[in-house]
DNA sequence: CTAGTCACG
DNA sequence: ACGTACGTGACTAGC
């Protein structure tokens, strides 16, 4: 058998490693603060390799520094590229430990690429008969292919590759390895910041290098080519394409001092290793090493517990210090959810029961609702809620685990507690899942061994995972976030949960049959239009009536067919009219199943009222949402819906609903961030801010009148700036052509510098970090950011400016909830905050405190957090949530 | 269980 | 050449 050769491109392996990782960079730091995840990955890498491909010899290839002799000959050869973090940077030494430890040998060369090594060894390998693996994370190594050596190309992560031979080139492609080099002198790269010929992109250069054959050969024939403006570029851009040319030629004679003879494949060095995993606290890799256990390693020892009755309560008494508490409610609403049983302990005791009612007794009750015992839990408002309805007022949370880890990654957000604990590592607890199964399935186990260890280990995990998630927020600057506006928010919502709002059932059902009369009258219509009966609310049927049978012009597709969407319905009005009966029948129908039935399912039948949930663990930005039922999106702009709001009405007799809501607070934020004088001043001098933007975006002198049109694109572009614009995307909103669209936003960013400087600025931070954040710290992370997919990548660049403003915006309502609910009962009002609708905040009050919430909601809104120009506020109030006035 | 649609900020 | 504005939840059809 052939002997084989493994050569990796050591720096993009560590780069895809360490990009790969960085949403969860904050897991992987040793016990001296050095980051790992590269390490970690570049490791997987390894193993996975060497799982299936068994070498004799084996190298792993460096870049020596910047310079080499391609950027001697061209300047911008690399040029433009962001500064790698130190958090990167700061592992590489570590990267060639570990080769050697796991016996490959490591090499650069001053002046070469880590790619002009492998080639070069990947020739030698070729001519001394070997089979040789190429393993890089830059599809450029893929010209090296051929007969004998495939090159192996991360896809996604650092393990899952894609193998490139020449067939698999010539499939892909229709070129082979070596024709690469041609296409890309011809298109150029922009990572490696070398230009090609103008306007030729990959498919052009495809097309010209199975035409040609190569560079070279293209210029030879140039006249050829018929008269093109293609054409005109290749001639006059002839000398870049044969610089570029030798800049994408990877060398295959570089000078080493090594040769294959001096690379053999040793093995794993064991005790290297081992002491190489400890020092970076590879659990899970020393685990693997089959060596005697750890003194002291016990933490998967089965956790003990006591059941608690009646007889033992005393029991209780024993625990000491902080407790860990577990209310178990198998139904996500808590609001009704039956409780199957509870766990309470201090780290060492843990304490079960499947009898809820237990909890009422004195020294539970007691231990709960004490302020002086600190308590730590999961999700501590749906603990609130549920024990509230045992009589139980729970005081003291510290520690959330949903919540703090929620505060440190939005994204692996779950509601499962194992599910939370795996996150951080933990493994000694399942999830709901595998032990109460999944579907129609689920059930909480009838065996109290089963089901009492889940809840033990559920509490032990909580008590856990307290002292490290509590030094990763430290670590992250969230504390404060954690402490001053997360854990406060968590009671304040849970009261308005609590205290639901007051639905007038007899409102909806009579609006409800109203509804049913128009919806036959226009289902009607609709059928003797289309000829036939069929189901209008189904996208299939209808497209098949409009697009086939009434043959109108199909504007846009879906991955399943004809779309029939508002947008594109709008556009068929004036060509048949049953679709402006569609159009009408399909706000009628959504107005009946989801603001009507929807409704009136989800009142209470005890108080009248809808107890709806406040998600505070879900968004990716630290807004809130709402669920069963969604009470942020009841209808208001077309007055068929709004009347929906009729049915919301204060709970006493003489009471009145009361709201307030931030003016722009999202363009504000953005003034304050990007600091941009104009926009500042315009906020400063009490401007209707979308005039003042058309006023300076389309030149307007200051005394003009700006008219409606004028304003609804300002508007439109002020929106567009806060969600990441593009031409196109602005173009299609306001029916503008996407040149007009093009200058509207370059004249925004002359007129508006801070706020461009803000979006550059921003996007390379989260590039450089993997992150952004808001003014309280709050944190997303961006793993797309550095993703090789343009769409992925640009929907990152877009969150990557979005989120700082929509999560500053949060913060601040949040922390005006905060002080509101204290306001309240400080000042001993009966006024009640009931919703939460992002930029505003609904109350309800005896009409005679009206007046003191008039003064005060404002205030202590607009004096939540101190920016750099002022926050607005108004205020309406009136006898339903609809007459708000 | 997913896709399409439409309600909100 | 890419594919197109940020963040949500509920309902219905149809596999």
């Amino acid at each position: 058998m052939a002997k084989q050769l493994l050569l990796i491109d050591g720096n993009s392996i560590v780069f895809r490693a360490f990009f790969a990782m960085h949403n969860q960079i904050d897991k992987f730091t040793n016990k001296d603060g050095l980051h790992t995840a590269a390490i970690y990955g570049f490791k997987l890498m390894l193993d996975h390799v060497l799982d299936k491909f068994h070498p004799d010899a084996a190298l792993v290839a460096f870049d020596a520094g910047k310079v080499t002799f391609r950027t001697k000959m061209y300047d911008d050869y690399k040029g433009g590229r962001n500064k790698t973090p130190d958090e990167l940077t700061e592992q590489f030494p570590y990267v060639r430990e570990l080769v050697e430890a796991c016996g490959l040998h490591s090499y650069e060369l001053k002046n070469y690429e880590a790619d002009d090594i492998i080639g070069t060894l990947a020739k030698e390998g070729d001519e001394a008969g070997y089979e040789t693996l190429i393993v890089t994370g830059d599809r450029d190594l893929t010209q090296l292919a051929s007969d004998h050596t495939t090159v192996a190309v991360t896809h996604k992560g650092v393990t899952d590759t894609e193998h490139y031979t020449p067939a698999h080139v010539e499939e892909k492609l229709g070129i082979t390895p070596r024709q690469i080099i041609d296409m890309k002198a011809l298109m150029g790269d922009s990572s490696d910041n070398y230009p090609g010929v103008t306007k030729i992109g990959e498919k052009t250069a495809i097309k010209l290098v199975k035409q040609f054959g190569s560079v070279e050969n293209l210029y030879d024939h140039i006249d050829d080519l018929k008269k093109s403006k293609m054409k005109e570029h290749l001639v006059e851009d002839e000398e870049i394409a044969r610089q570029c040319k030798t800049l994408a030629t990877i060398l295959q004679d570089a000078p080493l001092e090594i040769s294959l003879d001096d690379i053999a494949y040793r093995g794993e060095q064991t005790e290297k290793l081992v002491a190489f995993y400890q020092q970076m606290g590879f659990k899970s890799f020393l685990a693997k090493m089959d060596l005697a256990p750890e003194e002291g390693a016990d933490d998967s020892a089965p956790v003990k517990y006591t059941e608690l009755t009646a007889d033992n309560l005393a029991a209780v008494d024993q625990l000491k210090g902080e407790l860990s508490f577990y209310l178990e409610m198998p139904d996500a609403n808590y609001h009704t959810s039956p409780f199957a049983g509870f766990v309470i302990g201090d780290g060492t005791t843990w304490l079960v029961s499947r009898d809820a009612e237990l909890l009422k007794q004195a020294p539970l009750k007691k231990l709960l609702e004490s302020p002086a015992v600190a308590k730590n839990v999961f999700n501590a408002k749906a603990q609130i809620v549920g024990l509230h309805r045992l009589g139980i007022d729970l005081r003291n949370v510290d520690f959330d685990l949903l919540l703090a880890s929620y505060l440190l990654n939005t994204n692996d957000n779950s509601n499962d507690l194992g599910q939370v604990a795996l996150e951080h590592d933990y493994h000694e607890v399942a999830t709901d899942e595998e032990v109460y199964g999944k579907g129609a399935k689920r059930a909480i186990p009838d065996d109290d061994q089963t089901f009492y260890t889940h809840l033990a280990q559920k509490a032990r995990a909580i008590n856990d995972l307290r002292d490290p998630l509590f030094k990763k927020l430290d670590d992250n600057q969230q504390t404060p976030l954690y402490t001053e506006i997360e854990v406060p928010l968590t009671r304040v919502l849970a009261a308005m949960e609590i205290t639901g709002i007051k639905v007038n059932s007899q409102t909806l059902k009579d609006m409800g049959s109203k509804l049913t009369e128009r919806l036959a009258d226009i289902e009607d219509q609709i059928y003797a239009a289309a000829g036939e009966e069929f189901n209008i609310n189904s996208t299939k049927q209808l497209g098949h009536i409009l697009f086939e049978k009434l043959k109108l012009p199909v504007i846009k597709k879906t991955k399943t067919g004809y779309s029939t969407a508002v947008d594109v319905l709008e556009k068929l009005a004036d060509q048949a009219p049953i679709v402006e009966d569609i159009l009408q029948y399909r706000q009628i129908a959504k107005l009946q199943s989801t603001y009507i039935t929807g409704l009136l399912k989800v009142i209470h039948s005890s108080d009248q009222k809808i107890h709806t949930r406040y998600l505070q663990t879900l968004t990716q930005t630290g807004r809130l949402s709402s669920v069963d039922p969604n009470l942020q999106n009841i209808p208001v702009r077309l007055p068929e819906g709004r009347l929906i709001r009729k049915a919301f009405v204060p709970s006493h007799e003489g009471w009145q609903i009361f709201s307030s809501d931030y003016s722009q607070v999202e363009l504000r934020v953005l003034a304050h961030i990007t600091g941009d004088k104009n926009l500042q001043e315009d906020f400063k001098n009490g401007e209707d801010i979308h005039a003042s933007t058309a006023r300076r975006i389309f030149h307007l002198p200051a005394d003009a009148e700006i008219d409606r049109n004028m304003r609804r694109r300002a508007k439109a572009v002020n929106f567009g700036i806060v969600y990441g614009i593009s031409d196109y995307g602005l173009a299609q909103r306001i029916h503008v052509s996407r040149s007009q669209a093009h200058e509207f936003i370059q004249n925004y960013f002359k007129e508006f510098p801070g706020v461009k400087k803000y979006i550059d600025d921003t996007i390379a931070f989260a590039r450089e970090h993997g992150y952004v954040e808001t003014i309280t710290h709050r944190r997303r992370y961006l793993p797309d950011i550095h993703a090789k997919s343009f769409s992925r990548r640009s929907f990152a660049e877009r969150t990557a400016m979005n989120t700082p403003i929509q999560g500053s915006a949060a913060d601040i309502i949040k922390i005006a909830m905060i002080r509101m609910k204290e306001e309240i009962k400080q000042r001993q009002l009966q006024a009640r905050m009931l919703l939460q609708i992002h930029d505003e905040l609904v109350f309800e009050a005896p009409a005679e405190e009206i007046p003191v919430l008039q003064k005060l909601v404002p205030q202590v809104m607009d004096s939540a957090v101190q920016l750099n120009v002022p926050l607005k506020v108004e205020s309406k109030v009136g006898d339903t949530w609809y007459d708000l006035k």
